[in-house]
DNA sequence: GACAGAAGATATGCGCGCATATTGTATGTA
DNA sequence: TACATACAATATGCGCGCATATCTTCTGTC
């Protein structure tokens, strides 16, 4: 156990840090297409979830909305209050429980999401264009992955 | 463009969200197996790859190690310092170029290295066990994507 | 030899991922 | 009613990813 193993040293023969890798690649790419719209991957994903939600239901939670996505609540948090500083939502208190924190999107962010939306399909199609027919396989790997590493 | 998008808002069923949610997953399960050696995962593979370029050649750079690894320089700089700070290797100015750093691992960050190796190793292939057959098919893929998407 | 440009290292600042602790509120049960 | 428990939100702190600026040193060309 004290040679050095030419998978794990080198980065590329790894299939994590593959992984890795290609996220850090996708979300550079993400951050290019949303760099206009002065919106983070985090901020976009909480609009468009949120666009989601609101067009099916009731405004969720705060917490709600955590969970739909899959960040951490104290993230979610933090970035929708800037969200709600900018004018994009508003957080009212949810009057069946003080606790939580009902959100709704303003017209003013409901049409920056649905813009964004856009431009971030552009990009995430030509991303994943390069995988050509494996790309229906390759998802498919992703979700068993997803649904085993479920936090 | 003002309708929502079910594909997009929900995260499970983008080809992109997924892969950031399986990396994020995976880095769980490194942070994890590495908690014990003191380690966080960006440590880990800057020593296990110094270890693999140490055993074919002279001592790299701050430089050549960082791209070798593919992450920031600036990260490299830092995390190597703490690394260095631990004793865990030593950081020299070349004699041919009194810029740069060359690296070099201590006897304890060597064995350091060799044994964290073996803890990511079982912690990587019981995180992909569950892909199966598909595995290759999925680093295809990830490679693919990785070849296409250098920064 | 003198100069401009490139490259290695560092500092600063912001956003994200996550762990921990605290406060206030809503439930359960005695 | 009183209390313990659970939950939503917040604050703090650390590590990482990255952009920008600065400083020093090397290398090219004249």
């Amino acid at each position: 156990m004290t040679t050095p193993r030419p998978d794990w040293a080198a980065p590329e023969q790894s299939a994590g840090f593959l992984l890795w890798r290609v996220t850090l690649a996708w979300q550079r790419a993400m951050r290019a297409a949303l760099a206009r719209h002065e919106l983070t991957h985090v901020q976009f994903v909480l609009l468009a979830s949120l666009l989601w939600l609101e067009s099916r239901g009731d405004p969720p939670s705060q917490q709600r909305l955590a969970d739909f996505v899959g960040i951490d609540p104290m993230m979610a948090s933090q970035v929708l209050r800037k969200l709600a500083d900018r004018g994009l939502l508003v957080r009212e208190v949810d009057p069946a429980d003080s606790r939580a924190r009902l959100l709704r999107l303003t017209p003013v962010g409901r049409a920056l999401a649905a813009v964004a939306l856009t431009d971030v399909e552009k990009a995430d199609a030509e991303y994943f264009g390069v995988l050509g027919g494996d790309r229906a396989d390759f998802v498919r790997s992703l979700s068993a992955l997803s649904s085993f590493a479920q936090r």
